[in-house]
DNA sequence: CGGTACGCCTGAAGGC
DNA sequence: TGCCTTCAGGCGTACC
């Protein structure tokens, strides 16, 4: 019975956009967005603007270059060569969305609708954001960006073994907290920090520096392959979360650990568990994740 | 150095 | 039904 309840008690959801949702956003707006010409911006907030709020700095007149993506933040450049750009993070609820010609304003976003640019297709970009947790950074020169980035980590995708474990191992910290320390590794947030422990039974609490050189390799072959995971069923919507088409993603259906404490491990049906690492909710298996756990289980198939 | 707490902010969800 | 409380968390900052 207590079995029950505990499963009942469980449910607790909120989404944000990481990694894979970010890159997805990338996607579906660049299509939308790119090679076309700002002609006006109308800012309904101003404090989401961080930096000049101009129509210049906002790039109104600027035709909108490869839209990039590192760890969680995504830029929109001028594709004039001057690297003038946008930098937008979308915090915990943050969405950018494009509009093609003639769609009809949609009322669910009207309230929480910050920015909206005017392209010259005839479409339009908005940035909408509840809670506000987000924001857009403008930068006149490439320069400006480096330093905006001067202490963000490398991408989650393209960071080497050597390079992770030298950061770990340089660490007393926890591997959860250390794992969301954007200075450290940019791109991995509470869901995928946890899903990603489990799949590697390493214990949240588990110093950094206690990682071999081995399970770092073993790891981040691991955080790829999630990764790579997600990114191919479009990210995870827990509750809000959307693609610049307005279309969620299928990934949460694959959580193993995330949102589901209290219930049973998929792999040996302990109730798992939640403690707080970082400062943040965080849900493991006491018994596949052990403390100084060296052994892996064997992967299933189906992450 | 790290850890802890807080503030920001809204909406979902649970309790009564 | 509806009010009230709690909770979610990325990130910056203060403080120990």
């Amino acid at each position: 019975m207590g079995f029950v309840l505990s499963i009942a008690a469980g449910a607790y959801n909120q989404a944000m956009p990481e990694l894979p949702e970010v890159e997805n956003v990338r996607r579906t707006l660049a299509a939308g967005v790119m090679g076309q010409r700002v002609v006006r911006v109308a800012v309904y907030r101003r404090e989401v603007v961080r930096g000049k709020a101009t129509p210049r700095a906002l790039l109104v007149g600027a035709t909108i270059g490869e839209l990039i993506r590192r760890g969680k933040q995504m830029v929109i450049p001028a594709a004039d060569g001057t690297g003038q750009c946008l930098v937008v993070h979308l915090g915990m609820t943050g969405s950018m969305r494009y509009f093609a010609q003639g769609s009809p304003p949609n009322p669910a976003l009207a309230k929480h609708t910050h920015l909206v640019w005017r392209l010259d297709g005839g479409g339009r970009m908005i940035f909408h954001d509840p809670r506000r947790f987000g924001g857009v950074w403008t930068f006149a020169d490439r320069e400006a960006l480096a330093r905006h980035w001067q202490n963000l980590g490398e991408d989650a995708l393209t960071i080497t073994m050597e390079r992770l474990y030298e950061r770990l191992a340089s660490t007393s910290r926890g591997i959860k907290a250390t794992l969301l320390d954007q200075s450290i590794l940019a791109g991995l947030g509470n869901i995928y920090v946890d899903e990603l422990l489990f799949r590697q039974r390493i214990h949240p609490l588990t110093p950094a520096r206690r990682l071999t050189a081995s399970h770092v390799e073993q790891l981040v072959r691991e955080m790829r392959c999630l990764l790579a995971a997600a990114i191919k069923a479009r990210g995870s919507t827990v509750r809000s979360y959307s693609d610049a088409a307005g279309r969620g993603g299928d990934f949460q259906l694959r959580h193993q650990v995330y949102g589901r404490a209290g219930e049973a491990c998929l792999h040996c049906d302990t109730i798992l568990r939640s403690l707080i690492a970082g400062g943040r909710t965080t849900v493991f298996c006491p018994v596949c994740q052990l403390r100084w756990g060296r052994r892996r289980f064997t992967k299933k198939k189906d992450l």
